[in-house]
DNA sequence: TATTCGCGGGG
DNA sequence: GTGTACGCGAATA
């Protein structure tokens, strides 16, 4: 029999470990496999260790074994190898064995991972094994039971169906206007979707008060039970739902507490679903099952103003939300009958809307092609904690070369973390960013490097097991950090090797791409990102403070490396290939061309990343990547560009691209966001400067006459405690004060959602917060300054500037000169005839070797890029004379 | 300019 | 379970 891996734990019986292989088969049935006879083991570094061990439990064995360790190039060394009877008990031998300051390695992998890297098996990977029959357990629950003696491994990237149930509950707080308190309050609703038929229907609505479509139950511990034994009978693979983990799960399970009842709804029949808290997070373990909150998925994977379930429905699959006030729910629930029905329709609505959000976005493919890739079970992946991955992947690499790692060293994480003692992680310096040339920028080629630090990685064979730490006299390289590290001849790195295996793998997957059907190419591609994925967090992983292998030598010689490789490519740009540089980050650079054309611009760019990576050490790769018709640096790390690219099939599209710059974010109203991206839009494609400054001043104008949507000047807060809880002034809580006050019909309680405007009036800020509502029926005015200033100007003045336009330019502060008077005034520049149009029509200057465009001339005479100037009229440049 | 504080999601 | 470890903008020193 076959099967996909969902989970893994390990059962005590007869004293002896069992595993537990929790699976799916290609029909869809769930599978349970047993393995017997591994047991637990790590290692410790001591002349001897018998005498150590005497009267610690659980040992089973030890063995003198040759291991490597990893931390500096050294030769294989004798270690012990301790052999235990119980998992459990290796966290006491550990610490016994530290007390006496003997050092242990790998003595907190987790029993299932020690396994499964031993057996070189990985989270969704599948199994076969033979049938077996009679498996003597009623502890499990699973359709298929075997007993796995031997077994191999099947490479296929299928997937097993998996079958999912969405929940959500809702729940009731004994005093009006703030959460419930699971201590006390009970759950009123529990609504559960199949995407697989359970007992011929979809969905299911439990509580305590009957209704219509609704399974009434007695008390709240049977409805606690039946939600329970839905799971159960309907077999849940993957439970979802909308911030289950950090709100209905931990509710439910304190609520079971509290009502007595044992939380077995995972695939095991005895153990109890754990939820762990810690550092004010959430783990929720149901053994065999996968927990996958959209929420959370959502929250990774997307970049949003808001992450409330009606808004990111709205905004990723176009679902509109009825929305029952969450302040209101204690109405609803103890309302008319007809309330009632609109509240458990809504808890439906909210299980029906997380699940969709999973199967229409496909949430689940790129955490199960990161399983695959990474080898770490699903569960320990959707949880996030990219080190824990890395760790995992490269200890079954280290362990195939006879190397082991350390146990991790809570002392050591504890000195780095909070700084004390000599923390190196502040030598740490990152990549180097170019100071960026100013002004609006025409064709612009973006050439980075391919994978750069893992290629840094290889190139340099930069390793744990390969870095010099004494002055060994081998062959070796120096990093321009000073680090040394043996050239591959003497040893090659472990890290780097692990790394040449998957960019190989990845340019392989990324060939099959090519002519791969639609589905296949889908999958092709998740995997390759994955790849990608796991190949770049190495870097990251040495420099990261709770890493088992932290190393600032080893982070700082690839960033090292990293700044050489872009200085001297810099230097190559300008100096041997002739070109300017106007920007530049870590991995890139831009560089301007001179032609107008697309085509040409493409060849030179691809013909530069050649000839430059000829001249490159090792694997390093230069590539063209794309090209920008238009690009506007702010400051470093901030710029916009009109980006032209070829698209699989080879046409050229275009995408403006933003780094570093906002234009969504919770604190700004709609105006603002709508307001950047029109300017933003007018400069990069119409390159009309005086465009995008007369669209700013139709919007000032707008809002000084009055004419903007009330809608767009909405800034959206919630109202998390009642309104004299606070301390400070904050507009969202004047505003409920005032309704308060007011006796408004609709008062919105704690957890609410409060918009407001800013209207005009002597008081403080806060004060003059207003509801939209009262606004409108009052005929109140907005305060137009606060929204110039505050919404429009901070994000805005910034991309001006870059342009050359001031802020009092763009708010016409004092006489706006004309053109003429301007060219009368300077000077430096005076006209010339003009011939192709007439002076009025010239809507400012145009530099002849930037392109850039500018309302009024610099005082110089020249473009800031020491480029000529000439008149901008609608027939095209005309010249400016400099006297 | 650095460090602490508060909040998101959920009812 | 041989464990784990938020992230970012605003307010404040």
């Amino acid at each position: 029999m076959e099967f996909q891996i969902l989970d893994v734990d390990y059962v005590m019986v007869n004293e002896r470990p069992v595993l537990r292989i929790f699976g799916k088969d290609m029909e869809g049935k769930s599978v349970c496999g047993f393995y017997e006879g591994f047991l637990p083991y790590f290692y410790a570094a001591s002349d001897d260790i018998n005498e150590s061990l005497e009267g610690l439990p659980s040992i089973h064995g030890v063995e003198k074994v040759k291991r490597t360790l990893p931390m500096g190039y050294q030769e294989p060394r004798d270690v012990w190898k301790i052999t235990l009877k119980n998992p459990a008990k290796t966290v006491e031998v550990r610490e016994a064995l530290k007390k006496k300051g003997i050092s242990t390695y790998e003595a907190d992998i987790l029993f299932k991972y020690r396994w499964m890297n031993d057996s070189d098996i990985g989270g969704m990977r599948w199994i076969s094994t033979k049938e077996s029959n009679g498996i003597n357990t009623t502890s499990v629950s699973a359709q298929r039971l075997v007993q796995m003696k031997e077994f191999e491994i099947i490479d296929t990237e299928e997937d097993a169906p998996l079958r999912y149930l969405a929940f959500d509950i809702e729940t009731v707080g004994k005093n009006e206007g703030s959460m419930p308190d699971s201590e006390t309050d009970p759950v009123a609703l529990i609504s559960l979707v199949f995407s697989d038929d359970y007992r011929r229907t979809k969905s299911i609505i439990l509580s305590t008060r009957p209704g219509d479509g609704i399974e009434a139950l007695s008390s709240e511990k049977d409805m606690l039970i039946r939600f329970m034994e839905i799971i159960n009978e309907y077999d849940a693979d993957v439970l979802t739902g909308f911030n289950i983990v950090g709100y209905d799960l931990p509710y439910i399970l304190k609520r079971m507490e509290k009502n007595n009842i044992r939380p077995v709804f995972g695939r095991c029949k005895t153990k109890s679903v754990r939820d762990d808290v810690f550092a004010g997070r959430h783990k929720i373990t149901i053994t065999g099952r996968i927990i996958a909150d959209s929420f959370s998925m959502i929250k990774k994977g997307w970049n949003l103003k808001r992450y409330g379930l009606d808004f990111v429905s709205k905004a990723l699959i176009g679902e509109e939300k009825k929305d029952v006030k969450k302040s209101e729910i204690g109405k609803f629930w103890r309302g008319s009958q007809e309330k009632y029905q609109i509240l458990a329709d809504y808890c439906l609505q909210d299980s029906i809307l997380a699940l969709k959000l999973l199967t229409k976005l496909d949430l689940m493919d790129k955490y199960i092609a990161l399983s695959k890739i990474s080898g770490s079970l699903l569960n320990d992946v959707l949880e996030g904690g990219e080190s824990q991955r890395i760790e995992n992947y490269y200890l079954k690499v280290f362990n195939k070369e006879g190397f082991i790692i350390p146990s991790k060293n809570n002392e050591q994480i504890a000195e780095r973390t909070n700084g004390n003692g000599d923390d190196e992680s502040k030598d740490l310096k990152g990549g180097f960013v170019i100071e960026p040339k100013k002004g609006l920028h025409s064709m612009v080629l973006v050439l980075d490097f391919k994978s750069m630090y893992p290629s840094l990685i290889r190139t340099y064979n930069i390793c744990p097991t390969t870095l010099l730490i004494g002055n060994e006299n081998v062959e070796h390289i120096t990093t321009p950090n000073g680090s040394m590290f043996v050239k591959p001849g003497v040893r090659r790195g472990v890290i780097p090797s692990i790394l040449e295996n998957l960019m190989e793998e990845r340019s392989k997957v990324k060939k099959m791409v090519r002519n791969a059907d639609e589905k296949t190419r889908k999958m092709l591609d998740l995997k390759q990102f994955a790849i990608k994925t796991l190949a770049n967090a190495f870097y990251g992983y040495f420099g990261y403070t709770r890493a088992k292998i932290y190393n600032v030598a080893i982070a700082s010689s690839v960033t090292a490396f990293g700044r050489e490789t872009i200085h001297s490519t810099v230097k190559a740009m300008e100096e041997d290939f002739g070109y300017e540089v106007v920007y530049g980050d870590t991995d890139s650079v831009m560089i301007k061309v001179p032609t107008e054309s697309m085509e040409e611009a493409e060849k030179i760019g691809k013909d530069i990343g050649k000839k430059m990576t000829e001249r490159l050490p090792g694997i390093m790769e230069l590539e063209f990547e794309k090209l920008f018709k238009r690009f506007l640096p702010l400051t470093k790390k901030r710029y916009m560009g009109w980006s032209m690219f070829r698209d699989k099939t080879g046409e050229w599209k275009d995408d403006i691209v933003m780094k570093g710059i906002e234009t969504v974010r919770r604190d700004w109203c709609e105006l603002t966001g709508e307001t950047m991206k029109e300017i933003i839009e007018i400069i990069l494609k119409k390159n009309d400067t005086k465009a995008a400054v007369s669209y700013f001043k139709d919007v000032v104008k707008g809002l000084l006459d009055g004419d903007v949507d009330l809608e767009k000047l909405v800034i959206t807060k919630t109202l998390t405690r009642r309104p004299e809880k606070y301390a400070g002034v904050q507009p969202h809580v004047e505003v409920v004060k005032k309704m308060e006050k007011r006796n408004d019909m609709d008062l919105p309680g704690v957890g609410d959602r409060i918009g407001y405007v800013i209207v005009k009036g002597m008081e403080l800020l806060s004060k003059r917060a207003e509801d939209p509502n009262f606004v409108r029926e009052n005929g109140l005015s907005i305060d137009s300054k606060y929204y110039i200033d505050n919404q429009l100007l901070p994000p805005l003045e910034r991309i001006f500037t870059a342009i050359g336009i001031s802020r009092d330019e763009l708010l016409g502060a004092g006489k706006q000169m004309g053109l003429f008077e301007v060219i009368s005034n300077s000077k430096n520049i005076c006209a010339e005839p003009v011939t192709k149009g007439k002076l009025s029509d010239v809507n400012g200057f145009i530099c002849m070797s930037c392109g850039m465009k500018t309302a009024r001339p610099p005082l110089s005479g020249k473009c800031s890029c020491g480029g000529s100037l000439k008149f901008s009229t609608p027939e095209g440049p005309v010249s400016v004379a400099v006297s």
